[in-house]
DNA sequence: AAAAATAAAGAAACCGTTTTCCAATGGGCT
DNA sequence: AGCCCATTGGAAAACGGTTTCTTTATTTTT
């Protein structure tokens, strides 16, 4: 391995001019500058990240933390999105990034995930999909010993921010323009994720304030996320009410297909945007978000974190839409 | 930040014995030892990792390069598997890794890519989906500056091994297997990936093999592995055959769908083993494939290349059956 | 022309570990 | 008692950079 020294030696200066031409110092003459730089050509000479990590007191290496627990099938489209626009700004950045399942976690308490974090020089986290059963990781945030980002939630402190869109805004936009598509709703099933949480209370309060606007009967489950439980909750309810409002895609599915073997019609919507939306057969509204955006913000709130600000909530914009399968066949 | 310097002076020791007691060196009384690890408890040391590379002169960064140029949608759930089943041995290694994606090195050049694999410490490499088009990371390979480990490829030399299914073998059995459950095939349509390459000549010999013992027809297209083209090329080809043989689930699904329009039945086999295979409400035979296994496989492969042996080709078990939407829904 | 200011380059310390080598202690042997 | 060896702990060098401090050379000022 070619090291600095090698480099000072073929250009005939001392390592410490060499580190300055290569930082940018101004204090370089031109000449010496040229020597360097020839030098570093002609032995490919690489630095090495851990020295300079070392010497500069500075890591900054970022933790990318998926809460697998609460999510199911079909759910890896939104992650690959997620971990691509944070490999992307990661990249821009010159961050190093680390990637974790919740999975791997299972077993441990708070403080081994913290010291583990820490023995991986990690500072900065970025939490995805966190489910609120998952106390451990509430209370490393809670600590402040990392700074964190959350993607889709409101929780915020010192250390801490959280990017999402407007759910309430976003749940009452798509299930508005559902129901304005159709003719005449009185009893609607809203199929929620599960119960408390940032999330669900918004969406919920979105539902519920559509329905005193237009006093329909409202029904209200928790689906978990679930294709399976969306399905049986929709069987059971099915001929009562005459729309279905899902807090997901997944649901949104497991609701038509429930409809569809009974041969009923009914309007559903959905929520997340998810290409699976358009094997359905049936151009479902959905709210359409762009997760690799979310990703990136979450990384420039990071930032922000890190040049001491405190933290705060931010929201990125979404789009109400129909997903079919000729937009998603269409590479 | 604690260092092992406050932890000696704690534990009234030298640094060496303290990093001697926290890499189980023999040569220890248990009586130091305590003394240490109380200290260590006390303050709550972590190890400085850029310390620790820079002083044991092993890093084995770990580079995951994964080339989606070819790849179309739904192959997230594909990549997602690749990416688990990698951390998951990260961890379990204790190697880091960084993940790239190929679009990130589009403008660069065989060089450039190389040196930014330098700059990061990285000197292994585990490539998933690599495209046959991609040569500036084939030339990366041949050139052995670095460890390489392929997924689905037959590539070997000194620093790089591949690991795969035995794609002959798969390809002969899911379309033996589909014909054996129908009557009469007398001209069958196969839809492969990309020309060329490894594993679309594989499939394909399995494919001419079953042609010589069964004496049907056999038309061959490229599908460049999109729903989009298979579903074309079905279309154009439906009226004429009676079976489609298909390298991938995606292009499998293109041609159900196409084939459906047309009302017309004729049986379709894929290819990997995807959830969404489950949506075509068609149970097709496929080729399951344990996606993280074999991304775990690799990491073993790369200790194998780590520790001085040459590289070599190595299989991993799959499994023929269809998938169906009981199946997938069931969580 | 001498003194002071400035520019450029080098020497050395430092970052937090590991590892090699050396010193001290104590026990067993003759 | 004297010697040797085994055991254990410590001192110091090394890893490859950055940064501070010092030195040298050059220019400006008086």
């Amino acid at each position: 391995m070619i090291s600095i020294n090698d480099v000072a030696k073929k250009a005939g200066v001392a390592k410490s001019t060499v580190s300055k031409v290569l930082n940018n110092y101004s204090m370089i003459s031109e000449d010496t500058r040229l020597k360097v730089e020839k030098a570093v050509e002609e032995l490919g000479y690489i630095p090495n990240s851990a020295a300079k990590s070392l010497s500069k007191k500075e890591f900054n290496r970022i933790g990318l933390f998926i809460d697998i627990s609460c999510s199911n099938q079909f759910v890896d489209e939104i992650n690959m999105q997620y971990l691509m626009g944070a490999f992307e700004k990661a990249k821009e950045y010159h961050n190093e990034v680390i990637t974790f399942f919740s999975s791997q976690f299972e077993e441990m308490s708070y403080r081994e995930i913290s010291d583990f974090f820490k023995s991986q020089s990690i500072n900065c986290l970025i939490i995805y999909n966190l489910s609120l059963e998952n106390k451990k990781i509430y209370k490393i945030i809670e600590k402040q010993e990392f700074f964190c980002v959350l993607v889709d939630s409101s929780v915020t402190n010192k250390k801490t921010s959280s990017v999402s869109i407007d759910h309430f805004q976003a749940q009452y936009d798509v299930a508005k323009k559902t129901f304005d598509e159709n003719y005449y709703i009185n009893h609607v099933l809203y199929i929620a994720g599960g119960p408390g949480g940032y999330i669900t209370g918004q969406r919920l309060d979105a539902v519920k304030k559509l329905r005193d606007e237009r006093c329909f009967k409202l029904t209200v489950q928790y689906g978990d996320f679930s294709e399976y439980k969306a399905r049986k909750i929709t069987q059971k309810y099915a001929s009562q009410i005459n729309a279905v409002v899902c807090a997901s895609d997944i649901m949104a599915i497991g609701a038509v297909f429930a409809l569809t073997e009974m041969d009923l019609f009914r309007p559903v919507c959905g929520f997340d945007g998810i290409r699976l939306m358009g094997y359905t057969q049936i151009a479902m509204n959905t709210v359409k978000q762009d997760f690799s955006r979310k990703s990136r913000q979450a990384f420039d709130e990071l930032k922000r974190l890190l040049d001491g600000e405190t933290g705060r909530h931010v929201l990125v914009p979404y789009e109400v839409c129909k997903i079919n399968y000729a937009d998603v066949i269409q590479t």
